[in-house]
DNA sequence: GATAATTTAGATACAAGCTAAATATATTGC
DNA sequence: GCAATATATTTAGCTTGTATCTAAATTATC
């Protein structure tokens, strides 16, 4: 097998191309001075690459903006190249066990259209799930007013195992039954390529683009709920080990009960069923907990106690096996979460040579499209010179 | 800054110089045919990087070989070219906290040449320590004949944190003192590139290079001794972690105690504390704890027992977290820790849903050795095109 | 309002590296 | 010795790059 395809002399130019496309994703608009200062190449290879992207729908040249007397510019007019955000879109999915969410963003990320439905039922059949996250996508298309064919990528998280050639771990759960269909389904449906992972890297991903781990390049975002999982950043690549289980720390439950598949949730029942708190009685729930220990019941506060403790447990044997600068907690319960940070980051000393930073996910319930979106952008960027842009 | 530097023609021939370089390494020797076939190049093209390659010392090309009549080759006779796997030579050293052990290796990784020296005492200061490290490179390099102005790189591994870098996380230890001398001193006495390492990492090369974990990308080995360390590669890559500090498990002593800084010879002390085993009232060591029990000693048998149990928590906590394929458990114990791989096997799942192999490595006290000459090998092999081959 | 200075655009010449096709060379087999 | 075969070498041409020169468009100055 020819192990490196030979270098022909178009893959200069596919790389040039490549950061100039990177620049300009970056910025508002570059000129060909700037670009020639940016990358070191000539001012006719400059314009050479920016014609050429021009003719592939990548960029647009810009009209010449009128002068301006606050700011006179000398010399001729410089040509204006900017990145085309519209040139096509992606979708981030969001597939839960009980909900489907979708969102439509602009080549920069900018979400223009969303859309969420609930599944009828946790046991319906695996082709009417996929219907409704057919549904969803096209719904969240008409509320942007995109056209499918527009549609350059979908990224879409699961709360499964899924290695590094987006294929579900098939050990345990019905996930395989669906799995399958909606890559192939989505193909032929409308023609989309479908790259599934894991939610919890997927929050990662999303951390680190528009979250409180910005710019990180090693990162921990633990995906707290009913189940614990992780998604790990290591020098600024998604971990996912043999069969895409890295982080899966459901079977954790050698650490004091940790994240034994039940994680904070589990706790609040526990303190339910012990009749605590003001609002004892109700249906057990994290925030609830959250709320009675800020209005100063014991019984919630002993629990915030525990869990600040268990957390702190888990957060040091991630830091002793990777070493991460940040770890952030995100998921249904982040919202509350910060009440525990202060317990969390005193403890971690005791426990790791190398405590990270530990901080509280700002991205509520959109963390996992947001990493969705991220992902799917990133198989763009990387492919841009292969896809073929609809007119 | 220049995010990427500008793809000038010339970069077309380094890619496809690096192709040929890589096939020829791991090949006896190949025709100009055979690499057009590999590379998908001309054979023009082929020919002008073989010279090129000759040119600086990288191959060479062979004599035709006399006709051999079992086996009649038709056509012109094709030009012969081979890896030159003495264009230079590389030094991997472990230094330990009493020795430093350094070998000389050629451009295939074959060991020509070994020396091994034991520091005067623990405190010397740093530039006595600097100077046996010295000592026992210009011993291996006598040892095998060769000039230190051949050697090309020289990987070292020691046992403490090290980041990306090659810097050591200076949070503890007395390693930072003459860590800092070891890169400047040898480059300025013989102008050579040192690459430090943590000693787990390079357990970790050397394991996926040459001991039981080869081709296994999503590797996980245990150096265990009297500190217990990790060196942790997913999909090829080593983990370092932000300050280098991935897989130092010295703190995990949540897990019932397992890796607390000790290890199997604490509990091997703690045996003997406890006045157990026909030998009794020797010196504790873990080698001892294995012969008691192949003797049928049941107080040794119920520490292996034990020591089974903590391992399979410490390996579960990795697979949990990182999902290795494989896990190979090397280090002082190693020959004798086979006795521990069934007791370990059987009770990694239930600890996790993904349990890896566990095997021994068979590298012995070369394990670190082995994995700096990697290491080395892995620095020349990428910036071959940049080195200057001494003449 | 003409002219100079400045900045960018565009054109021309040429170099590096690759492909492709034609020609030359060395060996085996009859 | 001659055909067949596999490889080597040469020559022309393509792509992409650099280097350099000239042209164009704008601002500043007299």
């Amino acid at each position: 097998m020819p192990h490196a395809a030979a270098a022909t002399p178009q893959l200069l130019r596919r790389v040039n191309a490549q950061a100039v496309l990177r620049h300009l994703r970056g910025a508002d608009a570059a000129t060909g001075t700037e670009l020639m200062a940016l990358t070191g190449l000539t001012r006719a290879s400059v314009i050479a690459v920016c014609e050429d992207l021009i003719g592939r729908g990548w960029i647009v040249e810009l009209d010449q903006p009128r002068a301006d007397p606050a700011n006179p510019r000398k010399g001729r007019p410089a040509r204006r190249f900017a990145f085309n955000r519209e040139a096509g879109f992606v979708l981030g999915l969001d597939i839960g066990a009980a909900t489907t969410t979708a969102a439509v963003a602009d080549l920069r990320g900018t979400v223009v259209g969303r859309s969420s439905e609930s599944f009828r039922a946790a046991d319906i059949p695996a082709q009417e799930r996929v219907g409704v996250i057919d549904l969803v996508c096209r719904q969240a298309l008409e509320a942007a007013g995109k056209d499918p064919r527009n549609v350059l990528a979908v990224g879409a998280g699961i709360a499964a195992p899924v290695d590094r050639d987006g294929n579900v771990l098939v050990t345990q759960r019905f996930w395989s039954l669906f799995d399958v269909g909606l890559r192939s389904v989505l193909k032929e449906l409308h023609g989309w390529t479908v790259l599934l992972e894991n939610d919890a890297n997927l929050a990662a991903l999303g951390e680190r683009w528009r979250g409180s781990g910005a710019g990180v390049d090693d990162l921990v975002v633990l995906l707290a709920g009913e189940r614990l999982g992780a998604g790990v950043m290591e020098s600024g690549r998604l971990l996912h080990g043999r069969g895409g289980a890295a982080g899966e720390m459901g079977y954790l439950d050698m650490v004091e009960g940790v994240g034994s598949s039940d994680g904070i949730a589990a706790l609040a029942r526990q303190w339910s069923a012990a009749g605590g708190g003001p609002s004892a009685g109700g249906p057990a729930s994290a925030p609830r907990v959250f709320e009675d220990a800020a209005a100063g019941d014991a019984a919630a506060l002993a629990i915030l106690d525990r869990m600040s403790e268990r957390m702190a447990r888990v957060i040091a044997s991630i830091a002793s096996l990777i070493n991460p600068e940040q770890v952030v907690i995100g998921g249904a319960v982040a919202e509350s979460a910060g009440a525990l940070l202060p317990g969390i980051t005193a403890r971690l000393p005791r426990f790791t040579a190398t405590p990270p930073r530990v901080t509280v996910s700002p991205l509520g319930d959109k963390i996992v499209t947001v990493g969705a979106i991220r992902h799917a952008l990133d198989f763009v960027e990387d492919n841009a010179l292969e896809l073929e842009l609809a007119g």
